[in-house]
DNA sequence: GGGCTTGTTGCGACTCATTTGCAAAAAGCC
DNA sequence: GGCTTTTTGCAAATGAGTCGCAACAAGCCC
């Protein structure tokens, strides 16, 4: 096993939460919204996953519990959640969005598995983007606002 | 108007193809592939393209020399010109795919307005990404084939 | 606890990109 | 010109995401 290096680290998949579920929660109370019991159980579903999940994933993640919900509500309440910044926006080029929370003091990249379609978080110097999107600004008179950066190819298993 | 700087350079909209629309058709030629009119007006298209287009967009560009053309047509010959390395994929998070001539000599990036959903180019030194995926192979076992790297912002006119 | 207000939800129908199976058309080769 | 095999058109289906509207239910006040 080797010892990640100082400017890339692995999150391991363990890591301690640093928004629970019930911390979202009670902050989306305070900010006067209801605390449905979808809205419950989509959060849940969203600090539980391991992985950044689609909307037909929460879906059915969300009817194990509560067999009558709608997609109709998932796509809205998905949309909720990224205009409260609770959640990012991933796309793995496969057709459809996925999500995953939002950790305000840390951005990361994917690396996604052609072969399995396992996604693993990498955290990648800013530094570096920073400095190119500073240059970007001022070679192309574009305000870069975000970037993606997600790494293609073949996990552990699959290689 | 601002000189590029030598690692972060513009790719000229009338930048001269390394790969005109004739030299490509001769190949899949040679390679015992049949040259039909679609084929070779998609291959035009997408040649005099000045950004990445998406499949509705070509069905409509070459619809307006072959009215006949179907869809179908469209998406199944986008796969075979991707098969054969001639074009590849981008995704803007709109929604649809969008595609783009491949130089195999030079790998470049977008820049996105998320306003008028304009798309430039960008070279970005490869060097560095070179290292990080040196890098990410090492600490996380993972073999990087390809990676996907777009800006998203405000162009000049949006700004 | 009961009722009220309004944010949420379910439903059904719809849009639109992309895919599939199959039979007809047409390239390239003899 | 005729034959073989690749391409194409068509029609129908899939699947993600959206919309309008009426019913529902949180949270609040009494």
């Amino acid at each position: 096993m080797k010892t990640p290096s100082k400017t890339l680290t692995v999150l391991p998949d363990d890591a301690p939460e640093n928004s629970s579920a019930e911390q979202l929660i009670e902050a989306l109370r305070t900010k006067g919204f209801r605390i449905t019991k979808i809205r419950q159980a989509m959060i849940e579903a969203l600090v539980a996953a391991s992985q950044p999940v689609s909307a037909p994933q929460l879906l059915e993640q969300v009817a194990y519990k509560h067999p009558s919900v709608n997609k109709t509500t998932i796509y809205r309440e998905l949309d909720f959640l990224a205009n409260n910044n609770i959640l990012s926006e991933i796309d793995i080029l496969d057709g459809m969005k996925r999500y995953e929370l939002l950790h305000p003091d840390h951005h990361h990249h994917h690396l996604v598995c052609t072969s399995c379609k396992d996604i693993q978080c990498v955290e990648v110097p800013h530094h570096d983007l920073h400095i190119l999107e500073g240059k970007i600004q001022q070679t192309h008179n574009f305000s870069v606002q975000s970037h993606v950066l997600e790494f293609f190819g073949l996990c552990r298993k699959c290689s």
